[in-house]
DNA sequence: ATATTATATTCCTAAATACTCATATAGGAA
DNA sequence: TTCCTATATGAGTATTTAGGAATATAATAT
């Protein structure tokens, strides 16, 4: 596995998001899919690179596939960590995708409620 | 300019090698193109690229087109440094290319001696 | 069993892009 | 001027890839 490779995977804006988030946190399909407002199918796909090239990890629990950053690879790796902790953190897409990941985890919606919710969630008020 | 852009930039190998080149050195179109052993229109596109997104700068000296690096890039964007001082010097490719810089450079050839020897540059001995 | 939900996969299309060849521009030398 | 060299640009091609729609697989619930 080379640089390269390893920035073919990063330059794209969903899966740069996609583990934009799950540095945060570890995360199901349906919850990536609803925080970043993107069909199920392109969630799965791009969780499937980034998994396939080791940037994260994947832990299947009942029907959900929960999954979380491959520190190893950060380890690997260091420009990683200055680009995903300090140089996207500029940027107002990586913010807001943040601000509902936290809205979402303060709140008490589980994994399905969140996915009915979909992306109506911004507008809603929670009660935390 | 964001993130995203950088790393599509970087993401592909001939503008990572050059970049790889710049850092060491600031290089005309015809030395990194025979020190890559590249096309020279292939050599001038990447180049035009990292120049348009500014992580490079230019400077023309008669016939000649000087690129360096823009260090200003690599101040706003730390994973810059890491990726390029450290992460790619794991990799073969690019030690061979320093190792053919650090040859010519060590020679007392000039950049169109150089395009005259084109690859066959590594069998050549040198009296330095 | 069937129904429902979560995730993955297949097929297709549209867009992006790296490369090559040929040519254009620009500067220097004779 | 003409010739030669350095660099840039244009046209055409081939490859890659993100995304959507539809479907398949897998697990749970009733």
């Amino acid at each position: 596995m080379d640089a390269i490779t390893i920035l073919k995977i990063l330059s794209d804006q969903t899966r740069l998001r996609i583990l934009n988030l799950l540095k945060e946190d570890s995360l199901c399909v349906g919850e990536i899919q609803t925080l970043l407002d993107i069909k199920q199918p392109n969630a799965s796909k791009h969780l499937e690179k980034l998994k396939l090239y080791e940037l994260i990890l994947s832990k299947k629990k009942a029907q959900w596939v929960y999954y979380q950053i491959n520190l190893e690879k950060f380890e690997k790796y260091k420009f990683l960590k200055d680009l995903l902790f300090s140089d996207i953190k500029r940027e107002e897409i990586f913010n807001i995708d943040i601000s509902r990941l936290k809205k979402y985890k303060n709140s008490d919606l589980c994994c399905q409620d969140l996915k009915n919710v979909g992306f109506k969630f911004d507008n809603i008020k929670f009660n935390t």
